[in-house]
RNA sequence: CUGACUGUAGCUCAGUUGGUUAGAGCGCCUGACUGUGGCUCAGGAGGUCGCCGGUUCAAAUCCGGUCAGUCAGCCCA
């Protein structure tokens, strides 16, 4: 073998054959999206894929894994005169915050209601459905606290898959307070799960300290009976988090989304407030949330800005196209790939250069068109054109050039006819 | 990083208890008509059997190592 790609990274080629690959299906998930969140009021921005190093940490969280052992980093040059050091971005919200500090976004009119996607890169170990280069479908909210917005947002996300045919996912929200309240109940689980420290496993004991709130999303430890009835955050929330959390249950009802509460998700990233929410299929293996967000209120001031609430999501398009896949949703939820109006067959040395012509004339006028390079026979080139799935195949030889016309075979009907030169154009747009 | 499984043609895979020029299907190219696709038929190109070493008269096959891939732990999208 020469060389290959590094792990973790995928080719997209054209082509059914590649399933979930399939670049198509990408263009179109990424259209579908555009036009979901374009009805829903979001407008497009485009981060760099890369930030100052500085900025995810803050952004993102000095606990966390992603920044503790996944960042992608970049060295500068030794003769740079900046020496910071900068990295991929391992997700969109840092670099969303970012540009809307930046740039005074907050002077248009409010709210700023985001969307985005693209590539994010973390330094993982490979597995199904989860990579180093991974794409999200991403969703912002920044200058809005009510819960209708974050009512909007799971609702947001849940339609942009439902109209792909999507069904049997599993919505599960959940609320971890703020800065008030939060505090009571790391202690609550602090005091709760000290006492069991030497039954635990080894990253539970660096939790308790750093970040107790993850002692919950602990896979080794889950059955270990202090998990049972650990101290639910629900029950420490403010009163202020209470109305919130309230208020989104209100709408997601009154939206008729199909959510369960469940107490144990926290998810991996610092800064959450109030709001999380995570959505699973049962169809994906281990790694199996297609996409989660939540409201991180405290993080516009992080990374520097005036204190912004905000709320959002990343989707994962991997795991995305891969659910539809294994349920079988595929061609159904992506159109079949557009065929090709004309194919040109030539023959011989007089009717090329005619026939390299009406190529560009052709496309000129917006009719996709293609011809033979390879020097090949008509029947290669009849051949060619069939696999290419052209609707017509425009027939040149001396005879047609000669007289000014070309041979126009329609290759569903299998019907052939004389049509003049200058009416080909119209013939080929009556008919495709 | 740890564990399990897997590496043979572009793709999906056969390959017997070690034995001569390593096979099939699909795909690709050419021809069956000196100007007509899909079907059929014939032919062709394409592989240092992941790599290195060992055992043997002989290794795709057995042994050791190594690299790569897949899945899982952990974590997340």
């Amino acid at each position: 073998m020469s060389i290959q790609a590094p792990k973790g990274f995928n080719d997209f080629l054209p082509g059914e054959q590649y399933g979930w690959k399939d670049s198509y299906r990408w263009q179109q998930l990424e259209e579908h999206f555009r036009k979901v969140a374009g009805q829903y009021g979001y407008q497009e921005f485009r981060p760099p894929l890369v930030e100052f190093l500085e900025l995810f940490v803050h952004g993102v969280g000095t606990t966390t894994d992603i920044v503790t052992k996944e960042m992608f980093n970049i060295v500068p040059r030794g003769d740079d005169p900046d020496p910071r050091r900068m990295a991929m971005r391992p997700e969109l919200t840092a670099g969303l915050c970012r540009m809307y500090i930046e740039n005074g976004i907050a002077n248009q009119p409010q709210p700023t209601k985001i969307f985005a996607f693209g590539p994010n890169f973390r330094y993982e170990n490979v597995q199904k459905g989860r990579f180093r280069q991974l794409h999200q479908l991403d969703v912002e909210v920044f200058g809005a606290q009510d819960p209708a917005v974050d009512a909007e947002v799971i609702h947001l996300s849940l339609d942009v898959v439902g109209r792909l045919g999507l069904k049997g996912l599993t919505v599960n929200v959940n609320s971890i307070g703020c800065p008030v309240c939060r505090p009571k109940y790391r202690e609550a689980l602090q005091n709760h799960f000290r006492p069991h420290l030497a039954e635990l496993c080894e990253d539970c004991n660096t939790r308790i300290d750093k970040n107790p709130l993850r002692l919950l999303d602990c896979k080794k430890d889950s059955r270990h009976p202090a998990q049972q009835n650990a101290p639910v955050g629900l029950d420490y929330l403010c009163d202020e988090c209470k109305t919130h959390w309230e208020g989104l249950l209100a709408n997601l009802n009154a939206l008729s989304v199909n959510y369960q509460v469940d107490t144990r998700i926290v998810r991996g990233l610092d800064y959450y407030t109030k709001t999380v929410f995570e959505v699973v299929s049962p169809k994906l293996g281990a790694q199996s949330a297609l996409w989660g967000g939540g409201r991180y209120d405290g993080l516009m001031e992080t990374v520097g800005g005036k204190p912004t609430p905000g709320v959002g999501f990343g989707m994962g398009m991997e795991r995305v196209l891969m659910a539809l896949e294994a349920e079988g949703l595929l061609e159904g939820a992506f159109p079949a790939r557009p065929r090709m109006d004309a194919f040109i067959a030539t023959m011989g040395d007089v009717a090329r250069p005619a026939g390299l012509k009406l190529l560009y004339e052709l496309r000129a006028a917006g009719i996709s068109t293609d011809i033979d390079y390879l020097g090949r026979s008509l029947k290669a080139q009849m051949k060619y054109a069939g696999k290419q799935n052209s609707r017509f195949v425009i027939i040149l030889g001396e005879d047609e050039v000669k007289n000014g016309v070309a041979a126009v075979k329609n290759m569903d009907a299998g019907e052939q006819q004389t049509v003049p030169l200058t009416d080909l154009v119209r013939h080929i747009q009556t008919i495709g």
